[in-house]
DNA sequence: TTACTAACTTAGAATAATTCTATTATAGAA
DNA sequence: TTCTATAATAGAATTATTCTAAGTTAGTAA
């Protein structure tokens, strides 16, 4: 089949039509889906699938580098299909996330406080904010 | 008594001796504990205490402006008794938080296509790196 | 002081996210 | 085609957090 086929195949990582159907929706996709999310569409195709494959494969394109955790929003999980660092803004209205494409780190410079206990190795920037159409809503 | 009964009373804010034993635990605290780590150090004194009380302790604080929820750890909240802005370096090893009290705001210029979908209000930065107790551990 | 009551505490149930387990099925290799 | 390591599934278990209903109390005001 696709891209998506041929960007795993061979590389220990069985691919099955349930993995498929996951490839294929976090494929471009830049809505950072919640487990929920991924569970819901999927269901769609293959009515039986589970929970535990949803969360297999995510664990599994994580240990991978193909796909990161987001926790910026402190009640669920929300998964990136796109491993290059970058960073995110959540809408404290409707919980949208968007993305920040723009590398910081040369302006992160931390304290010797801290550089004296930690060996740093990354960054990640929670953004906060009102999406456009929760601000319109919010003009009653 | 003392400094935190002065400051939180008369604020509409019934002062309870598991609040006072909560407050007195957070004062100054920069260990950001879990629920869990002030339920335990409460239990100690109050061995009746309820994760309710804790957790509707730290809700009424953080209604107040008095305390942060740290959404940093993917596994759990981390609260902090510090409102003041600031950032966190977690220990990737251990789990470990520390404070980073630095203001990078000025540097943080978001691109045109977030700030026209997005109007900002804030942001936190998550540090990752490791602390010298687990870079000392993994020299085998 | 005393009495009152809104606010609080508690045990335990409920909920929700995530992980685990045992069983059955199958992708990919030989 | 056969084989087997790996994966899918249903459902139970675990864990963090919230809710509920009943009893208690801090703080107010008579
Ligand atoms: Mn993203
Ligand atoms: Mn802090
Ligand atoms: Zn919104
Ligand atoms: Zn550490």
């Amino acid at each position: 089949m696709e891209r998506i086929v041929r960007k795993y195949r061979g590389k220990g990582f069985k691919l099955t039509p349930q993995r498929i159907a996951i490839l294929k929706f976090l494929e471009g996709n830049t809505s950072h889906p919640t487990a929920e999310d991924i569970y819901t569409e999927i269901k769609k195709r293959y009515p039986t699938v589970s929970f535990a494959t949803v969360y297999n494969t995510v664990q599994v394109l994580r240990d991978k580098g193909e796909l990161l955790e987001i926790t910026i929003d402190p009640a669920r999980k929300h998964f990136d299909p796109n491993p290059a660092p970058h960073h995110h803004i959540m809408c404290t209205g409707c919980g949208r996330i968007g993305d920040v494409f723009v590398d910081y780190s040369a302006a992160l410079n931390l304290p010797d406080e801290v550089t004296s206990q930690f060996t740093t190795t990354g960054n990640h920037i929670d953004f906060y904010g009102v999406c456009n159409a929760c601000r319109t809503k919010n003009i009653n």
